[in-house]
DNA sequence: TCAGACATGTAAGTCGTTACATGATTCA
DNA sequence: TGAATCATGTAACGACTTACATGTCTGA
């Protein structure tokens, strides 16, 4: 069995942008890849030493005077070689685990008014979402249209990169994969009022 | 914590339909459900036994002559009991493992061709799918038009119900369900052509 | 001072996947 | 006859989640 590791390369991605310790790459992946992967510590800690231990990455210890301890790693070239080779590979389709779905194809037994509600709900929840990611692509489209990616962003967004080219690519992918995003709830919506109307007559 | 055991009133909310066995599970999973909910036979087999321990399914073991052996599970009012308390609990928010996302995010350190690249190949692969599904749509919605759910529907979805209204019912529940999954591919192919088109210039 | 964020980490348990084992029946 | 499908099931492993433990620093 060719055992996937995917968490390893999504860390070992991370590091390639640039040096993190496992706190920030949890907060990066809370921040803004929920919406389509999701780590936990349980599995950065135990993989960033397992990293190491395989040299695809170093770590760094630093007590700074005043300030907190932290453990940086950093990606080797071993690792940037193992992480292109992944990329390369097949990609599996996403996988979804959608409760409201589940839930409404499995309510024919209930009352109409009960399905109604549940995607009632999903709608508002959807909503929700929606309007965060919109603020932080609007954000992001102004960055990209003025060709300036203000310094300001480097915290919210976590990047950084040497060459104002880099750090414009950088801002790039991020828009993109924030727009998927949207799309993706925004058909998740619609769908909802298709589905209220389709079952109120 | 409150153990989830989704795998549990997925299983029982399918008994609800109609008495299956595991491998009508499995086969109705995959063929109708897989766009946003998979099980497998290493959950699906001891979930059943656990389930007629907790009385909430009984099992009836049938070796017809000239047939296959089967061992057919049905939903006790317990069971039924416990689904409907379970779709009254809050839904998650759907999860999302998307490795083709999560290899363009990463990608800004390859060559734009690369990235390209990828996109494209899931445009590809999302296409296939979409045609699948469209057509299963299109018979889901003759039937829905024509009033009537054909007797050949029944083994293809899988579906079954005492009376022409409740046919009805699962019928139309089918068809949304489908079209969640049709507006979800749809958004990612227009996904690809934004960001084909962005990245370009 | 004290809540909240920063920061690292482990243990226990559940969930999910794959491979394997077994055997019957159908149909070309 | 032999491949494909039907059908049930388990073992082993890997992935994932949650709760917990520990301590530091910042800012109101």
């Amino acid at each position: 069995m060719a055992t996937k590791q995917k968490t390893r390369f999504a860390i070992l991605g991370l590091l390639s942008w640039k040096p993190m310790s496992g706190y920030d790459i949890k907060k990066l992946v809370d921040a803004g890849l929920s919406h389509f992967w999701n780590e936990n510590y349980g599995q950065i800690y135990p993989t960033l030493e397992s990293l190491v231990a395989d040299k695809m990455a170093v770590k760094r210890e630093s007590t700074p005077v005043g300030k907190r301890r932290r453990i940086v790693y950093s990606i080797t070239r071993k690792g940037k070689r193992a992480f292109e080779s992944w990329v390369r590979e097949p990609t599996d389709s996403p996988i979804v685990r959608n409760e409201l779905q589940l839930k409404f194809f499995l309510s024919s037994d209930l009352a109409t008014g009960e399905a109604v509600r549940l995607v009632e709900e999903y709608r508002t929840q959807q909503n929700e979402i929606l309007g965060d990611y919109r603020e932080s692509a609007k954000v992001l489209r102004r960055a990209m249209e003025s060709g300036y990616v203000p310094e300001a962003l480097d915290d919210i967004l976590h990047i950084s990169g040497s060459t104002s080219k880099q750090r414009m690519r950088q801002c790039k992918v991020f828009y993109l994969t924030l727009r998927h995003g949207i799309r993706a709830i925004e058909a998740r919506i619609t769908w909802c009022n298709e589905a209220i109307t389709c079952m109120e007559d």
